[in-house]
RNA sequence: AGGGCUAUCGCCAAGCGGUAAGGCACAGCACUUUGACUGCUGCAGUCGCUGGUUCGAAUCCAGCUAGCCCUG
């Protein structure tokens, strides 16, 4: 007869919705533990104020606080080594092949629900909690699955997609309840310190946002030298700057003055060759992906009817989804989509559920 | 060293005597827990050079220079 209060880590970044969802989970009962995660931040921190973030600079002196407003215990974690293979190897190592990564769907996978849900089991925790505007709900026929926070605009199941049943059997996340809005009222009227701070942005281990230079410095020798622009039927318009430079879609950044707008529609990382093309030659109807994690559904028998996002900022579009003998699986869209990228995750969804997704493949 | 054509922002390009359109590129900002896309704003005190004609020229005239084409 075990009556001990349900222990949950949360995992603190500073920011407002980790924040309230401490306080969120306290509310609710959870023996509550903070924890900041330190990923890639060099150990002279103070040297920049940070913009807060999922990962922000600030973070661990931000957390702290509001763990001591909260009355929670706190500690600060060092997930460096974890983070540097799973997240920043893994970015360079992509855009070295001509793909583009999504960083924050490996860092959720491996860092923050790997690693994170694993330290915290073993110092006797049941549960690991985020900020993140998703919820986790167990269905009628036994799975977990991500489902879509409250608000349309601030939803962020598309990075959670390729979370395992196991890490999301010891999933909380409380904030998905609650609109933005509503949790900095929840932030203010607690006095959380940080219910004024700004959402996160951009890559947090980039702080420049300069790519190309943090994969030069990265990679040194191995960094692709600069090439042609072709057209599709091989024309060469002019010279990049080395592939890591470019992603499907682009506009900015090539310039190239043909008159009219031009858009990178494929990377070449055998011939160093970007084809340049019109806006109409970055759409297709067929997005083909691997390395699919299911989630609301244990397989994928039959073609699905799904709607699907191609990037974290994408509304969703109708397609059928169908499992290939290899296991890949073929996603044939009823309006073509803008700039399927290699590299970037597909994600499907039935109503409000995640059923799953996988990382596009170039076809 | 005969003739013709052209020279306007980084690229393309309006303008044709009344006081420098536009597109592309580029930059900044907004948007954004990835990369993109997108939106907004900015971007030639000057029209190859030198003179001339005009109240007034990028626009007309002359010479020069450069590039292209044709004929030698």
């Amino acid at each position: 007869m075990q009556n001990r209060k349900p222990r949950v880590v949360v995992g603190m970044s500073g920011g407002v919705d980790s924040s309230v969802a401490a306080y969120l989970l306290k509310e609710q009962g959870y023996g509550v533990i903070g924890v900041t995660m330190q990923i890639w931040q060099e150990e002279n921190r103070e040297q920049q104020a940070g913009q807060g973030g999922c990962c922000g600079l600030s973070a661990v002196d931000d957390a702290r606080r509001v763990a001591e407003t909260l009355g929670i215990p706190y500690y600060v974690m060092n997930f460096r080594q974890e983070f540097r293979k799973n997240v920043m190897d893994y970015f360079v190592q992509e855009y070295l092949q001509g793909r583009t990564p999504n960083p924050c769907i490996a860092c959720n996978r491996y860092v923050k629900w790997e690693s994170l849900l694993q330290r915290s089991l073993e110092i006797g925790a049941d549960y690991i909690a985020t900020g993140h505007y998703a919820r986790v709900d167990r269905l009628p026929n036994g799975r977990y699955a991500i489902r879509n926070s409250v608000t349309a605009k601030k939803d962020q199941t598309y990075a959670l997609y390729n979370l395992t049943q196991e890490q999301l059997s010891h999933t909380l996340m409380p904030v998905g309840d609650y609109t933005k809005e509503q949790i900095r009222q929840i932030a203010l009227q607690q006095n959380l310190p940080v219910a004024h701070k700004p959402d996160s942005q951009e890559i947090c281990f980039i702080p420049d946002h300069d790519y190309a230079a943090f994969i030069d410095r990265e990679a040194g020798d191995n960094v692709p030298p600069p090439g042609n622009f072709v057209s599709k039927d091989g024309q060469v318009l002019g010279r990049h700057k080395g592939i890591t430079h470019y992603t499907i879609g682009q506009r900015k950044g090539l310039n190239l003055a043909m008159g009219h707008p031009v858009f990178v529609t494929q990377i070449r990382p055998e011939t160093g060759e970007v084809v340049i093309g019109e806006n109409e030659d970055t759409y297709t109807d067929r997005v083909l992906c691997h390395r699919v994690n299911y989630m609301a559904v244990e397989d994928l028998a039959e073609p699905r009817r799904v709607m699907a996002k191609i990037r974290y900022n994408h509304g969703g579009s109708p397609c059928v989804i169908e499992k290939q003998p290899d296991g890949r699986v073929l996603c044939r869209f009823e309006q073509p989509v803008r700039a399927s990228t290699p590299g970037q995750a597909v994600v499907f969804y039935e109503g409000e559920y995640v059923l799953g997704g996988g990382t596009i493949l170039r076809e």
